[in-house]
DNA sequence: CGGATTGATGTAAAGGATTACATCGAATTT
DNA sequence: AAATTCGATGTAATCCTTTACATCAATCCG
């Protein structure tokens, strides 16, 4: 593998002419820049990768870690972050966490190893490793976090608004005359699904309806979802709220297995909008999120950080759409 | 952020002991990896990625590129991977490559400069700019193919055996009762596609129904599938064979528009097995994949490269399952 | 025509970790 | 007790690139 001094010697110029060739060509004269660059091409020269990191403290890279890397819903967040990496001059490097804590912190590690610049995560736990990079209240370090908003976590932050997307399907179905509705949340633990839970007890107050609200606790898997679907029909609901697409899924599926119909006997109304949603039988209504949009924002948002390290610590908040198609219909 | 010279003054040793109670710390005694331990500990340093890469000339990392990170088949695969590089000591760095020729170069090149010491790529081509690591004929680069076998690459790989399991999925057709068959296949570019679709003919014409068998070319997407399929249904089909399960899904869901259903009417089979597979209205007959194996598997391959630069080239072959669920029935 | 400016290129010092080799004191052997 | 071995640690070269600064020739201006 050459390198370039390999590259500056069959050339007849010194290593710092190769360097500025490649990186600021318009500082070299047009013969010798195109004599080098012929070599570059003969020898297969590629610049090491390590080397140039350590000379300039910049690894030109970003991580950014998922909970599951096997949910749609992430996919779409990583292309419109990859996109805004590419046109800021980053790359993006993906870490599928599983929802492990320790393979967080294993991740988290990249940072202060300065293997990336920066680490956007979209789940709902700050790794611990992360806390001496936060000792400035107030400017951010740089870390995002992306849909998870939680103000005790002290990092700039992408997302919508979860309690006022929850208000939305619950007055949804309300409008369609449902008035024993069940919900099947995520796991409370994180954010995202409190914020959810209170937008949805709240908008069922507004209508007199807070204590018939059947809750259960799911974990965004079809699995459970589907046991929980069948507890909450057992129940009389005439409708579903699901916080994830897959547990809709999940739950039309239990439905089904009830020799009942979706949306004739009972509705449901699903969240994230993945792509299969509208090709599921039936397809379904959903709360749509603007994933790319998120993913571009948190990149942003990082990439002014890694600009400005006294940048404070902003918030943003993203539009939801409620997405009507076939799951849900008027109370039979 | 501290340097390995910061502790070393603090810990009053040498850089070279620092190293030491770091990578190999038995050969230090051990009152001294203790002092040094607690230095580490709180300073919090790390290890400068970029200078041990230079260093040593490894970056225990392994590039894994997907055509479609939002295609959930292939998150089992990363997944598989993601364990085995790290019982091997390496990092996995996914790439999500669109399906884009010059993304996949693009990440090609980070094997070029060192940015991974391997590559393991999941699409149907080979990157151009690989070929000068190829030069040594039977002898194999750190580069290995998952899933699209194709001979004439000339790279390691691992795969199922496409045609035989296409051809189980007509047998299984066939043996319901079903005579006319239409088939919606992946892009006819992919050796993938091109082996099941022979596996496909193969099997019809066992069974004298070869100029029955109705092809359409699909691309893996379930809104092709769904105009596909119609227009297969035109023509009186009672199954349809798709070459990946969100076909299946677009074809079910153009089945039910238009007025008829799976599997009373028409029967449908599907590749992959993903996990929605078994949720899906109905659920889904599918062949599936090991998918954690594939993995697993192609990482084992790139290691044994990278121990032993002058391993042969080989092929693995694994075994497939054709999973028989509620979308497929008797001809009516 | 001499001094100043400009443009092109070279020189050499980082950047941080690893490791072959050297050193040194202590333990072991004869 | 001298010679040898061994374990623990230090010294310094090395990995490859970038870039501040130095150098040099050519051009420009008054």
């Amino acid at each position: 593998m050459p390198t370039i001094i390999d590259v500056a010697a069959v050339a007849g110029v010194s290593t710092a002419t190769v360097s500025r060739v490649l990186s600021q060509p318009e500082r070299v004269a047009e013969a010798t820049r195109k004599r080098v660059l012929e070599v570059v091409q003969s020898l297969g020269y590629a610049p090491n990768v390590a080397a140039r990191t350590l000379r300039t403290l910049r690894a030109a890279k970003i991580l950014l870690t998922v909970p599951d890397i096997s949910n749609p819903f992430f996919a779409s967040i990583i292309r419109g972050a990859e996109e805004a990496a590419r046109d800021a001059g980053y790359a993006v490097v993906v870490g599928d966490t599983r929802h492990d804590p320790q393979v967080e912190d294993q991740y988290a590690e990249m940072l202060s190893r300065r293997e990336v610049d920066g680490l956007i995560f979209l789940g709902h736990r700050l790794p611990d490793n992360l806390s001496p990079l936060l000792s400035r209240p107030g400017i951010a370090a740089p870390v995002v976090n992306g849909c998870e908003y939680s103000p005790d976590l002290g990092v700039p932050s992408v997302h919508i608004d979860n309690a006022a997307a929850s208000s939305d399907a619950i007055e949804h179905l309300v409008g369609l005359g449902h008035r024993d509705i069940g919900i099947v949340t995520g796991p409370l633990i994180s954010p995202i699904s409190r914020d959810r839970l209170s937008g949805a007890m709240e908008a069922a107050e507004r209508h007199g309806l807070k204590d018939r609200l059947q809750v259960r606790n799911g974990d965004y898997s079809a699995k459970l979802a589907f046991e929980l679907a069948g507890d909450l029909l057992e129940q009389n609901v005439t409708a579903i709220f699901c916080f994830s697409d897959e547990m809709a899924m999940g739950a039309i599926s239990a439905i089904g297995a009830a020799g009942l119909t979706c949306p004739g006997h009972v509705s449901v109304v699903g969240f994230d909008d993945l792509p299969t949603a509208r090709f599921f039988q039936p397809a379904l209504t959903t709360i749509a999120q603007p994933k790319g949009l998120i993913g571009q924002r948190t990149v942003e948002l990082l990439v002014e950080i890694l600009r400005d390290p006294q940048s404070p610590i902003r918030q943003i908040t993203l539009p939801h759409e409620l997405v009507v198609r076939d799951s849900t219909g008027p109370l039979p």
